[in-house]
DNA sequence: TTTTTAGTTCTGTATGAACCGAACTGTAAA
DNA sequence: TTTACAGTTCGGTTCATACAGAACTAAAAA
């Protein structure tokens, strides 16, 4: 019967809540989001799975999918120590570039689709048919800006 | 009993599916998406309540709560005609430059919440800090870079 | 005035997501 | 061999979403 649920501050609380939600919004399962939002705002950077579901106040169930979900899509990571069973959980920064590179990735998709609709559209709507050419240019001239975005960035870190 | 259903070809059927679907993953529900997709790939671009309640084959109070979610989010538009009662409903395309503006607000919403973060975290994690630092650096990067594209793009279609 | 049209609103219902608590499993310590 | 630990899996519950069908409404036509 020893306690390990990690003290958190009022900010600390809120700050979790406020990240929580917004990873939700990104498509995040609720447990799971704040279970990411508790990693980044906690002092010590390396939960168990008891001080996961004891500071969260989620079931031990709940605290194991959202875990392994975490973990199946590259969003955590953990350490094991010798002589010791328990994993130590920390947030994988690195998640916010593979976010990065989906989203570009969900945009191509969506160009080819549109640039599959425009062939197939009778070339009567002449005007709609240019909209939508445009709005095709405007995905591809983004992708490939990204891309370029990307390199400078890559570059000025070296 | 005049059924007014329009007549899609298979590819037209199997597009409005895919484009559907990829509408479905932005947060949009099923109907909704599928109303989008079709108003998309349909001949006419134009299409009343009816004719797109009867060629989806969903009720019509599916089809009146998709439509008002989707005039209230600003994503379809309608015209109406001298003596004539119906609306009739088209895409509006310019909702993908909304969307794009969304995505850069979420974008500094994330950023500056991870400065918060990072201001309440014990300066003892030198390293850790130090990488969520990169981060938010990262997305104050790409939210620059991101508006000089878009202006780039706009200059470029003069 | 009655009927038709063009929808909207209301009342369910089915489905699935997210979760809890309890039972279970595998490993290690006693 | 039994007990403790560190989780996982199972069964069931709750809740929200998305829809269908029917009743309703407001305006126009007959």
């Amino acid at each position: 019967m020893k306690p390990s649920e990690i003290i958190l501050s009022k900010e600390q609380e809120l700050l979790i809540e406020k990240l929580g939600n917004l990873n939700e919004k990104t498509g995040l399962q609720p447990a799971a989001a704040r279970i990411l939002a508790l990693l980044l705002v906690t002092d010590s950077m390396e939960l168990t799975f008891e001080q996961i579901h004891e500071t969260l106040k989620i079931s031990k169930s709940a605290a194991s999918n959202a875990i392994h979900l975490l973990l199946t899509t590259n969003k955590l990571d953990y350490v094991t120590k010798l002589g010791d069973r328990r994993r130590y959980f920390h947030c994988k920064l690195i998640f916010w570039q593979d976010h990065f590179k989906q989203s570009l990735d969900q945009l191509r998709g969506y160009a080819s689709i549109l640039e599959e609709v425009l062939q197939h559209r009778t070339a009567e709507t002449v005007v709609y048919n240019n909209q939508l050419k445009e709005i095709i240019d405007f995905i591809q001239f983004l992708d490939i800006e990204l891309q370029l975005v990307y390199d400078k960035w890559q570059k000025s870190r070296v």
